[in-house]
DNA sequence: CATGAATGAGCGTTCATTCAT
DNA sequence: CATGAATGAACGCTCATTCAT
């Protein structure tokens, strides 16, 4: 994707990210196809003409956006090195950066989906995000079963992709459709499941002891969760 | 929704049953917006008029096209009762046959998506949808609960959202994206990771026998799959 | 070149004429770029986005349009049967048909010369436009030379070429640019010069006797033609 | 035609010239339409501003490509003391320099004549172009036939206009529309017609010996010419 | 003198929808 | 019922020209 950016004076850098930023505060209030090239402008404070200056296309403008959007994805959503290296704090909190770097990027990533369907250069956008993501999970996964904490029979890639979709799309359910949750029991549930799901084993007692049923009985430790009522 | 439909001839029913088709193969090939009603009508073998003697607007005919998607979506995915009582036989079959499901109507439940953000008409048809598999969902796990053969812990809506996301994300990554796969092993996990992640206890042993580590070492009765190795 | 004009109803019929012949008088009126769509549509009464069920695009209307003007130069230029049989009244008469023809299209032939400067599917119709007059020419030429009643040592091609362009030229100067003189006068005085220049030998005696200087003297039986004085 | 260009320093006068060549160039290349002042300013390494303190527009930049193109035309075709005074050798080397002088602006003489049309002050210029030539050529008739070598019954100013006309008329033919000939053969024939069109009467027997039938018979001292086939 | 950012009028084209026949 | 001609609002994009720095 060429960007049109070669030598700007310190004004045109200035009405460039205007442009960016009426851009995407656009894409997000009105969607893709309802941004009229005039709305960014006006939003921007610029005239008409001025958005060729920087951009070819409104593709051209989405595009910036979108790759904006992606980077921040990448850069939110890596779990630092202040957690503890316990692998259950550490998926849950992955869990949590990329519910809320989901939040931050909710509808632009939605509308690349969308764009992306019928547009090969946003095609590759998507699948460089998707495989990013999936990259990590699947090798967080491996180092796990290599060290014996996680069922060494599941395909990291596959899993990866499984359990990294529950969350994205129960972000989007979430986020998006209004489904209604708050956070820490969303990260909570979310994190479990996870963590039960590839047999995680912690090494020490920390988190929320994951529910081994041992037996047929039933019966254990359980708390009653906030049960949520039809809407 | 109102309908255009009352009182038609024979002929009137015949028409309109090829445009319905017409639009549905239409959207599918093309997407919701890149189609012209022109298309519709000449797929259909009608004029141009004629379409509104049938429908109201494209809108309307997108809105009966999903409609019916959304319906088959209903019974296609019903768990039969040759499905023996076995509670992981049951979510795995219900996973193949959501996929399958999927498979058939990915494009215009993607479409829905995406003009159910701008339009709360469609929004509704939505909503409906995801509910009835989020009910479905809930309403086995309760089941699984109240026996004992599954964490008395999780909610039971949550945890249908979020797991039943899982396949619905993977279905679309694997039938839309192109993510490879095939059909069994993709089964195959999604029902582990599912069985696994809400503790289900098989009251017999059939089915693949669910990881359980038992203790800190890490050994266990574990049969290798099929591992995939990144592409 | 294709043509939207594929079953068209009587009213169809009648306003695809009228946007033709609106276009026409617009293209001759004000020159192909300075002719708006809106403006054609105004003149034929009907609305703009009519336009477009009838002609793909501005280029397309004057396609036929000057189509259209070349099929009049065909016909409108050929020497009848009614023309007598002698050499030099029927370069005669080709001359003052071409002129006229010439008259009439005169200001979209040289909209189709510019526009096929650039356009190779319109350099197409000009080449094909004046391959006619140069095979014509070319024949007629080759006919006299066989008959002795021309130089035989003139390249038929070539001289038709020229002389043919003589005539074309002068309608060019004289009814585009202004250049005064009457029909009557150019047409003699064409005449004369292409049938002096190719050495025809009238059979007959009737038309103007060529001027033939017989010697050194320059003495002769000459008319002084109304000479024209520079403006 | 008011010029911008009082009181520049030297820096300035490069500057000008710079756009100068570099409109000329354009506008050879792509047409006066398809030439954009950023072209031109990128050509002559310019900023796009810079363009307007030397031209008032894209039309008067025009203008003086123009008008140069135009005296280059008058210094070029001026048949020297050099050739010697026979007239048929004169007329030949006339033609000669006018084929090259035209091949040299054969461009910009289009475009001038296409941009004539519809402005006024482009109009004079190519008016006072053709004049210079008309009067040019009618004064060399007049000379002809005074001294008793050429048609005295001859219009100067008509017959100049259209045995101009002739080479004019094929240099474009041959140039621009890609007519196929070799130039020594082209003036040959040019010259020929033109020299019997006039009823040239040589006083010297240099140049081919105008073909002149004179009889009924039709033989004569003629040289078969290498004559051409049709394409 | 040079720069290049800003301007904004202008135009070709699309297509869902209406309606006379 | 079917037809297909007619409608017209809407929008993306171009580019010559201006002007503050």
């Amino acid at each position: 994707m060429i960007v049109k950016s070669e030598a700007l004076t310190a004004r045109g850098r200035r009405t460039r990210a205007a442009l960016l930023q009426a851009g995407r505060e656009a894409f997000e209030e009105h969607g893709y196809d309802a941004v009229r090239i005039d709305d960014v402008c006006a939003r921007a404070g610029v005239s008409h003409g001025t958005f060729y200056t920087y951009f070819d296309s409104k593709e051209a403008l989405f595009g910036e956006v979108a790759g904006a959007a992606v980077g921040e994805m990448f850069t939110a959503s890596v779990v630092g090195p202040t957690v503890p290296d316990d692998p259950y704090a550490r998926v849950e909190a992955a869990n949590l950066l990329y519910l809320r770097a989901w939040a931050a990027n909710s509808r632009l990533l939605r509308m690349l989906e969308h764009i992306a369907t019928g547009d090969d250069r946003f095609r590759g956008l998507l699948l460089e995000l998707r495989e990013v993501f999936v990259r990590r999970g699947a090798e967080g996964l491996r180092r796990l079963q290599e060290q014996g904490l996680a069922d060494p029979t599941l395909d990291p890639r596959l899993t990866a992709i499984m359990l990294g979709g529950m969350v994205e799309h129960f972000a989007h359910v979430w986020l998006d459709l209004g489904e209604r949750a708050d956070e820490r029991t969303a990260v909570d549930h979310l994190t479990r499941l996870w963590a039960r799901a590839i047999g995680l084993t912690s090494p020490s007692t920390s988190g929320p002891v994951p529910y081994v049923d041992r037996g047929q009985g039933g019966e254990g430790c359980m708390t009653e969760t906030d049960r949520k009522e039809d809407r």
